[in-house]
Parts: C-alpha cells; sequence; structure tokens
DNA sequence: CCTTGACCTTGACGCCGCGTCAACATCTAC
DNA sequence: GTAGATGTTGACGCGGCGTCAAGGTCAAGG
C-alpha cells in the first residue's frame, strides 16, 4: 500500500513541500519514486514521518530529528539538551516580557527614556557579571537598585557629569600635568564624587578601579578617546588620591 | 567628537558589522564618510544608535524601530503590538517545554510512544472544525475528551482495529459481496462497535457517516486504498445497518 | 622607505524550515 | 480533447547579522 505525496501530506497534517524538504535534507525519503518523478510512501515511511512530525512539534531541529530517528542519538538526550534550550529561551522571553512592560509604562508616562542617555561604558546590567566578580553580589546589586531608582533624567545628568570628568581628564593628561599635582588631584577628587553617587567607594575600590579602566578597552575608551594614555593617567592619579585622601 | 566605527562598536556592545547592517538597511547612517570609505559617528548618532538597541533588546525588529525612531509609528503602539506577539511565544513556549516533559519522562519509563500509531485520518484534533460543524460541539467535546484520556498504546490498538474493518471492507467489496448481505453487516457491526469507543454512535450518525467518507477524500481514501469505491461501499451497507439494525 | 599589525571597505554566502512563485510535465475525469 | 488538479525541479525570501574573502588605509617603529 502506497499513498502519493498530496495524500499523506493531508493525513499527516502538513504539506507536500514539506515533504519534499525531508526528501532533500535525507530525513524522509518516499518508499518508491516513479519513472515520471512522483514520489509514493509506504506505511513504513508514514511511520518515520510521523516520529519526525511528533519531534518537530516539540521543537527540535531537523538535524537532531534525524540523529534521533536513525538511532545515533539517545531521544532522551536529545530531549534533555533541547529541554534546557527551551527552558533558558522561555526565561529569556520572561525578562524581555518584563522590560517591555516597563519601558511601555514608561512611555505611556510620557517619560523620554529614549533620549540623551549616552553611553557611559559603565552600563549597569551590561558589565554584571564583571562587576559581581570584582566587588561582590552585594556592591551589584546596591549599585544596580541605585540605578534602577533613578528616573531617565537623573540617568542622563549622571552620565553627563561623567562625561564631563572625562574631558577633564583628557584635558590634563594632553597638558602634562602631574597625576599627583593640583589639576591632576582635583579631577579625581569629582570622579570619587561621582563615583560615590552610585556607590559608596572605599579606599581599596577607588585605588583599584583604575586598573579596569586601563585593562579592559570596553571601560577604558571612555577616557582614551579623549587623549590616548588618559585611561593610564587616569589609574595612577586615583591611586594617589587612594592613598592620601580616603 | 567624532569615533569610528571600531569605537562606537566597543562603547555601544554592538560590532562593527551590526553598525554597518544599520547603515545598509538605513537605520543609522554615519554622520560622516572619509573619502577613504571610513565611517565616523557623531554625537547625534550615537544617540540615534542608543535608541535603536535599547528597542532591540526589547525585541523589536529592526523595521519597526526605523517606524518609531524616525516618529512615522508611536513608540507605545509598536511597543503594545510587541507585547502580545511576545506574550504569545512565552505562551506557545511553556507549552512545548510541557509537551517535552511528558515525552521525556514516558521515553525514560521505556515507552515506545514513537512507534506504530500509524495515521488514521481521523486525528480528533486535525478535524476540529469539520467535526464540530456536523455533529455539534458535545459530540466533539466527549470524542475528544475520549481520545486524551487513552494511552499510547490504547489509541494504537484502536487504530489497528480500524485498520482491521477497512482492509475487511475492501475485501468485501472486491468479492462482490451485497452491501445488505451477510458478510457487509457483520463488518458493519464492528465498525459500529469500532465507533462506539470513541462516540455511542446514533442511528442518523451511523446513517450518515458514510456520506463523509465518499465526499471527503481524506477520510475516504482509507478506505478506497485498499479497493477503489470501497467508501462507497462502506456508506451503502452502513445506511442498511442503521436502517435495519439500530 | 618599508614593514607589521590593526582596522577599514565592499561583496557574498550561511543559518533554519520551509512558503511561495515560476515554468513545465503528468494524471484524472468528463 | 481539454480542463483542472496534482506532480516535478529550481530558486528566492525571510531576520539579523556572523563569518570568511580579498584587498585598501593608517599609525607606529626600525
Amino acid at each position: 500500500m502506497e499513498w502519493a505525496i498530496q495524500d499523506v501530506a493531508r493525513a499527516s497534517g502538513t504539506t507536500s513541500r514539506a515533504l519534499r524538504h525531508y526528501g532533500a535534507v535525507g530525513l524522509l525519503a518516499p518508499s518508491r519514486v516513479g519513472s515520471n518523478g512522483y514520489r509514493y510512501y509506504d506505511q513504513a515511511a508514514l511511520v518515520r514521518l510521523q516520529r519526525i512530525l511528533l519531534l518537530r512539534e516539540l521543537g527540535l531541529g531537523l538535524a537532531s530529528i534525524g540523529r534521533v530517528i536513525d538511532g545515533q542519538q539517545d531521544a532522551a538526550a536529545a530531549l534533555r539538551t533541547h529541554l534546557r534550550l527551551l527552558e533558558a529561551e522561555w526565561e529569556r522571553l520572561a525578562r524581555q516580557i518584563e522590560s517591555v512592560r516597563t519601558t511601555l509604562r514608561k512611555t505611556e508616562r510620557g517619560e523620554q527614556l529614549m533620549a540623551a542617555e549616552a553611553f557611559d561604558g559603565f552600563d549597569h546590567t551590561q558589565y554584571k557579571d564583571e562587576v559581581i566578580e570584582r566587588w561582590g553580589q552585594d556592591a551589584y546589586d546596591r549599585s544596580a537598585r541605585w540605578w534602577e531608582s533613578q528616573s531617565g533624567a537623573e540617568k542622563a545628568a549622571h552620565q553627563q557629569r561623567h562625561e564631563d570628568i572625562a574631558t577633564d581628564w583628557g584635558a590634563a593628561n594632553r597638558s602634562g600635568a602631574p597625576v599627583d599635582g593640583e589639576v591632576a588631584q582635583g579631577i579625581a577628587a569629582r570622579h570619587v564624587d561621582w563615583l560615590s553617587e552610585s556607590v559608596p567607594p572605599s579606599k581599596g575600590y577607588v585605588a583599584n578601579i583604575g586598573d579596569m579602566y586601563v585593562a579592559d578597552p570596553r571601560f577604558g575608551n571612555n577616557y582614551d578617546q579623549h587623549e590616548p594614555g588618559t585611561a593610564a593617567y587616569v589609574r595612577d592619579a586615583l591611586k594617589v588620591y587612594a592613598e592620601r585622601s580616603l
């Protein structure tokens, strides 16, 4: 007993195009191909198709399905792997939905949160892992809570202050002012003051954050863009400031 | 102040490839292009980029982002539409995850649910609308509940019984046995008995279901594949049986 | 001046699972 | 014979870039 492609498609709830596709990728070959090129499927092919469609409904990719069906991979193992992927995606979606809801609420309240919050290289979510690794979970949590509590305008102001400080760092470096001189130490004081808006800065924190500016170009560029080598200059000036004044 | 593409990429947490892509699709043009073809971005471009990335993090497509940013579409409206999509997808994923978990449990218990539950052309979900239209909502609900309550093995057995009956219908038709004769009516009795597994068959139901076998090839093929014209044969035999015995 | 290495360009394919024409051959029924 | 349903292969499209490929440009150092 055999069926034409359209019969199979209707019986299985898929399409003839999909069946041809499965043939093309070597997932399901017709049991017979007529001299006219027509594809015919027998009972065995239907069973195989059914297994394919079952796994596909679960969201597996055609490649995995092929491996499972041909016995090259354990079905349970494939499903477990797949399940983890699905769950991760599901959680990602949940977070995204929350973000959209929040953003929607804010825009409806008329907030212009998409305005001019220029990049500051200190995005409190983007570098989450690094921040936690270096200063611990609480520091991150406090910082994140603080950041979340700010309005768009407050965030923008905060970043503007930093932008000004970075510009001054660049100018100081360009002018050749010594890192332990009055100019540099004055900027360092403002820098620490700026830092204290989000996190109460300890001596060790201030002394070491400069290393990160130098080591990590994602942070350092904020300074080096004004004048090359400024990140290192900032690092040294902050170390001096931490020793002297904290 | 302007920045080279790589600087912008690092500062914004994206890639130069993406920036070129945004340029190519008209989403974000560089503020200046050098005579050497190099792209440079100024503050305004950065602000625009930031809005792009914000919306992209929320999962919006580049096309929508373009419309929103260029003020051709209300941001709130776009976000609401998008939110509905996300929520639908989220629920779909949740259902899929449940399916995978169920399937995984079964395969781990050793059940061969991917085995030979061949298509029967009577899939209780596939033809939902038709079934409801012909026999009403309750009939469908009852049938669906019954079907759902069956295990894989029970479903397979149910379908195997039908497969046997269909084979016999084909043989009876081929042999030329009269539809009101002993052979055909015997098969009709088994057929009705089989039907009663899922739905208590009324006289009218039995008398008319044969019409559907003939009218709808998706159903009729199950019989005609054994011997052409068997669907009509079954229809006639069932009509006689309904009159005489129900 | 030359090299090295980092960075820039355009162009094009790949991914994933088919949907959707297009252009043409074949089967079925009247 | 002819219409209409159904079959074939071939190729593009989708979304958002990643990832070569092949080559031009620039700053720094010898």
